[in-house]
RNA sequence: AGGACGGUAGCUCAGCGGGAGAGCACUAUCUUGACAGGGUAGGGGUCAUGGGUUCGAACCCCAUCCGUCCUACCA
């Protein structure tokens, strides 16, 4: 039926060779393909923006910073879609800003990722039969360089692919030299304050990796696994006591046996001394308030070397603390005939041999959390050791004072600042050494002959505190987060508080990332800030969630359900990909990834594509320079510079406010509904009418909105946007420095928008007679048009041609109240009656039923509105404004209903 | 055990105090010169359940049920 709908050019004009083309060279063509190709675009605009060094800062010395780091993505691999998420989001904020005139510096960066790295190099060389030892730490390190410069090439490839626009003259990694001279002088000046120090601790054990590991890096699963109960006999032979244990081969290390001190059942027993079985070692019964009556047995076995409870317990009690195990999770000699058993074959040994000597009475099924090693997967060990930990809490309460003083930094959304108060109120103390080789060693010297420790920045600065010549560095490294936690202010030369980028970009604007990392990173980066730099590392953070497959389920390797997204960006392009993944969900909230959503995205480009063809077509001629929007214009152009101003502004609001699902909806809305679906259809008559003045105005507006248009999308689809924009008439190099549209109070037009709503009104309204006599768009008919008011008719006979284009009529009739004939189909639009003299194709009756109906959905809408208004609390209370919206509408749907009333009673006469 | 988030159209999700929305899918229609990766017109929902607050609740409060995820765990 639309057959008419859409006024077409005649011919492809040719496009003319921009400069941007040909600085980019290889291309060629100048003709627009129907559908967009977004490979050829991708590779050239990135690397003329590269070139031409658009996102290097500092360019703009008078302007306002705006900063950004890049949260560093480890060197273990490749990136993945929801590295696609965070790096999209902090792109659209730069380029948003960079367009708005801010000096913008988005520093890039990769993590060195201890343990991943190294569990990953490990991994290769086992598979070639070599052991880290084979090679020794030096050449090790080589290789793990290797791998680091391998991946840091892949990450910037994915980077390229993305569109990001980082500015890589200042790219830093967790162990370069600046960040390496930070984290020493951090932890040098932690341990001169007493909050580093070093102790013997229960600590998380990975025997796989072997390695400790911080408290966050526990992961608890849900086993099932089995309560052993023990009966150890009294040494007096007096009786036996019970105990239960989820591990029995830690019996072996068991010093004592508590209960409650005033447990009824036990208290006669207290300070008497227990035979150990297997090992016949004394232990003593002692009295701790730790231990809950109603479990169990109410007796607990205690081993200080091996539960992190006993721990303290043992401390307590000054027990001695016996280690059963070696680093690999093997039993020791402590653990007599079980020496050299790994730990879960000596527990089905113990077991048997419990058993057998009956000690063990029975086996119960146990459900319970069991601490995997996030890393390895192995399950933990808490093992005591000799460790370094930072003392948290003066660090914490600091953090916790800068949030309630209101110097905090603002999380979005705001849940999240609980959940970051909570973890920070309860902070234990970090254990930050780390057992391994990749990474920064920890700045500590001991003495070779007296073992006395010298902590500096480096030896010679050792030797000369000390004075001591026989030095040897701590084996150990520290925590990945050791040093990313400085990545805010590091990366820009602290600590050198002079430094040029220092003093420009820190703090940072905002911090973007994923909730998951919240305790990990964000909270220590906030911490380690104040202390630092005595300010907070960045205003904002926005969290994001994760992407999840399908299904909902988490993206893992193990699954195998992991999207790449350079497989989206070959199959869709990048701008699609960017816009569904930024778009796609709202802050804090996970995202389900579909490949239909993608789809969506690359078709929504297509269109913009198409768009910008059919203006470029009709453009010929136009010069930046011409353009003219200040003139005398048509309902239609100023209605769409209406839209696109009103646009404007809710995008840069939304941007601020980091809700770019709402920002994604309204540009769709904006360039699919009212630039191509009305103003392109519109602006049709003119630049395919005989008018050249009136065509000239209509280039002027399609040029103008076409170009600011591609502004607003460009920090979301930067490649098609360059693209465009570049054969559009325009001025400057890129769009990436192109000025952000601002909104332009000259450009409101209330008038032109209520214009354009009973214009768009009437053509619905006809097109849906049409539809429902089935007299398809072709056919010519004629329209006669009754006016509520002069205004009202003043607008349909000055935008006629539309109308009449649109409605396909061929002749037109518009009055106040014209001569109108029976047998005539009708509808009713706010201000106007259509009539549409359909002789021979109406059913007088159908049609008296249609008007029916309609008055049936009329009569609802009344009613629902006059109880409302009948509603003495309503009137009352509710404010002005909604009842004198409420009052119009009651106006409106009676006004209507009373002409499709008459219609009837004519039709019926 | 505590906490957070989610339960809205067949699907994926938005809206978060004033007439239930989008995209996809579905139905009908158009071999239209920007675009079939398109146009036009439609069908489809007691907004998880039960209370409460309010003139007015998908939206606020309480309870319940169902999902997902964190945090802490008793041997």
């Amino acid at each position: 039926m639309a057959d008419q709908n859409n006024l077409t050019a005649a011919e492809l004009p040719n496009l003319q060779d921009t400069a941007a083309d040909a600085a980019a060279a290889n291309d060629s063509k100048n003709e627009m393909p129907t559908t967009y190709d977004p490979k050829s675009a991708e590779t050239k605009w990135y690397s003329y923006w590269t070139e031409g060094g658009y996102f290097r800062a500092g360019g703009r010395p008078d302007a306002k910073a705006y900063s950004i780091v890049i949260p560093p993505p480890n060197v273990t691999g490749m990136l993945h879609i929801g590295h696609a998420l965070d790096f999209t989001l902090q792109d659209i904020l730069i380029r948003t800003k960079r367009m708005q005139g801010f000096d913008t510096l988005w520093l890039p960066g990769t993590d060195h990722a201890g343990i991943a790295t190294q569990t990953k190099v490990e991994q290769k060389l086992r598979e070639q039969g070599i052991s880290r030892h084979d090679l020794g730490r030096e050449k090790f390190l080589e290789q793990v360089w290797e791998w680091k410069d391998k991946y840091a090439n892949t990450i910037h490839e994915q980077w390229a692919k993305m569109g990001l626009s980082l500015d890589y003259s200042r790219e830093r990694f967790t162990l370069d030299e600046g960040l390496s001279k930070a984290v020493r002088e951090v932890f040098v000046k932690l341990y001169n304050k007493g909050l580093i120090y070093r102790g013997k601790r229960i600590i998380n054990w990975d025997p796989a990796a072997r390695t400790a590991l911080s408290d966050i890096e526990v992961e608890y699963k849900e086993v099932n696994g089995h309560l052993y109960h023990l009966r150890y006999p009294l040494k007096d032979g007096s009786g036996f006591i019970t105990v239960a244990t989820t591990r029995p081969e830690t019996m072996l290390g068991d010093t004592a046996v508590a209960v409650h001190p005033e447990d009824d059942r036990y208290k006669d027993l207290i300070g008497k001394t227990l035979i150990l079985p297997i090992i016949g070692r004394e232990i003593p019964i002692i009295a701790d308030d730790y231990v809950d009556k109603e479990f169990g047995s109410g007796a607990v076995k205690i081993t200080p070397a091996h539960d992190p409870n006993d721990f303290e317990m043992g401390q307590r009690h000054n027990l001695p603390q016996i280690n059963v195990m070696d680093e690999s999770g093997t039993m020791n000699e402590e653990a007599g005939p079980y020496q050299g058993q790994d730990r879960s074959v000596c527990r089905k040994a113990i077991t048997a041999d419990l058993k057998e000597q009956g000690v063990l009475i029975n086996i119960e099924d146990h459900v319970h959390q069991v601490g995997h090693s996030e890393r390895s997967g192995a399950v933990v060990e808490p093992y005591l050791s000799t460790q370094w930990f930072v003392k948290m809490q003066p660090l914490a309460e600091a953090a916790i004072n800068a949030q309630k003083d209101g110097n905090g930094v603002n999380f979005v959304p705001d849940r999240f600042e609980r959940t970051y108060l909570n973890w920070i109120e309860n902070v234990r103390d970090w254990c930050i050494s780390r057992q391994l080789w990749w990474g920064h060693r920890i700045p500590a010297w001991y003495s070779e002959s007296t073992g006395e420790l010298v902590v500096a920045n480096d030896e010679e600065e050792a030797r000369r505190i000390s004075g001591l010549t026989d030095l040897k560095q701590d084996e150990d490294v520290l925590d990945t987060w050791f040093s990313s936690n400085l990545w805010p202010f590091a990366t820009l030369g602290w600590p050198d508080e002079n430094s040029a980028d220092f003093k420009r970009y820190y703090p940072n604007d905002v911090l973007v990332t994923g909730y998951d990392i919240i305790y990990f990173w964000v909270a220590r980066m906030i911490f380690s800030a104040l202390e630092f730099t005595g300010e907070k590392p960045f205003s904002d953070v926005l969290m994001h969630g994760l992407v999840r497959d399908s299904e909902g389920q988490k993206m893992s390797k193990s699954l195998g359900n992991g999207v790449d997204p350079l497989e989206v960006i070959e199959k869709y392009g990048a701008d699609a990909m960017r816009y569904m993944i930024s778009t796609g969900s709202t802050a804090g909230q996970d995202l389900r990834f579909r490949w239909e959503k993608v789809e969506q995205a690359r078709n929504f480009a297509n269109k913009i594509w198409n768009a910008s063809r059919f203006a470029l077509m009709n453009l010929e001629g136009v010069s930046f320079e011409n353009i003219d929007i200040s003139c005398e214009l048509s309902t239609a152009d100023r209605w769409i510079l209406h839209r696109l101003n009103e646009t404007s502004r809710e995008i840069t609001r939304l941007i601020d406010s980091y809700e770019f699902g709402e920002t994604g909806r309204q540009l769709y809305n904006f360039i699919w509904d009212d630039l191509c679906d009305w103003y392109i259809e519109f602006a049709k008559l003119s630049l395919y009418g005989s008018d050249a003045a009136a065509k000239a105005k209509t280039q002027s507006v399609l040029a103008y909105v076409l170009d600011r248009t591609m502004r607003l999308i460009h920090p979301f689809m930067p490649f098609i946007s360059e693209e465009i924009w570049q054969h559009l008439p325009h001025e400057g190099e890129t769009i990436t420095l192109a000025a952000w549209p601002e909104y332009d109070a000259a450009l409101e037009n209330p008038q032109a928008v209520a214009e354009m709503n009973l214009l768009m009104d009437v053509i619905r309204a006809v097109r849906n007679i049409r539809a429902e006599v089935n007299v398809p768009m072709s056919k010519k008919v004629e329209l006669i048009i009754k006016a509520g008011n002069e205004e009202t008719l003043s607008i349909i006979t000055r935008n006629d041609n539309y109308i009449g284009r649109f409605c396909n009529t061929s002749s037109f009739e518009a009055g106040l109240n014209p001569e109108t004939p029976d047998k005539v189909m009708s509808a009713v639009v706010t201000g106007a009656e259509l009539l549409l003299p359909l002789s021979g194709l109406i059913d007088i009756e159908q049609e008296i039923a249609r008007l029916e109906k309609e008055v049936m959905t009329l009569n609802g809408e009344v009613e629902r509105v006059e109880k409302k208004l009948s509603n003495q609390g309503f009137v009352a209370k509710a404010p002005a404004k909604v009842i004198e919206e409420e009052r119009a509408k009651q106006a409106d749907y009676s006004a209507k209903r009373e002409k499709v009333l008459a219609r009837i009673a004519e039709l019926r006469g």
